[in-house]
DNA sequence: ACCTCATAGGTAGTATCACAAAGTATTGCG
DNA sequence: CGCAATACTTTGTGATACTACCTATGAGGT
């Protein structure tokens, strides 16, 4: 498994946590655990990255949080505003493009497949 | 279209140049039209951010240059060096872990499709 | 009682990097 | 002459993922 630098995500990480929140509210240590498996282990995301990123979705208007209190623990749970679930939507089509894009230029065959 | 915000591309500029480059040399201004060309008008990226990123790769030795006046114009002509070769294979390897990845994720259904 | 791990949340500071904006210089066309 | 296209360069800025660190609870082991 590649090392995977830190700034590859860059732009991407709010529409990965939008569709993580999309089946249901969860709270921010349940996102990262669901970006762990739903990647199979290729995102691996510290605290330190996903509650600023929360926190800034919040004050966007794209997610909104209750606390709750779990056998004493207290774990806020955040879900999808319907501009959170619009934005969503729109970041699955940039997604689209640029990843078409990116890999149409790196899988070009520098050798005419033809000559 | 929809608007393609500049972070996006953050990480993955390095691997394109790369890939731009491999057919054989280029210089900077044919390098923006390849990447525009090569995605569609997806990408049309300004001269203030090719130049300096080939710079950086050629200070990393992954690429070299010559130059070169042609037509009373000078212009510098980039190529893979062979470290440049082999950083671009693992790069490609890294898009595609990582395009999986985001994908996987995005395109996750909501509903359990059996259900 | 003590320790450690997993759970759950938070912040401050840093580094990276694509971009905007401005500049220099040449050729060729009207 | 003016303007577009070609070709390269540099300075400064903004966005943001990450490192490092901190607080706190519950469960399991010794």
């Amino acid at each position: 498994m590649l090392p995977m630098r830190p700034e590859l995500l860059k732009g991407h990480l709010d529409a990965l946590l939008l569709a993580v929140l999309e089946p249901g509210p969860q709270h921010g240590y349940a996102v990262i655990e669901a970006l762990r498996t739903g990647s199979d282990g290729a995102l691996d995301l510290p605290t330190g990255t996903i509650y600023p990123a929360l926190h800034r979705l919040e004050r966007a208007g794209l997610i909104a949080s209750d606390w709750q209190t779990v056998g004493g623990r207290r774990r806020r749970a955040y879900h999808l505003t319907p501009a959170g679930q619009a934005t969503l939507g729109e970041q699955r089509a940039v997604w689209d493009q640029f990843s078409t894009a990116v890999t149409a230029l790196l899988t070009r065959r520098p050798w005419p497949s033809t000559a």
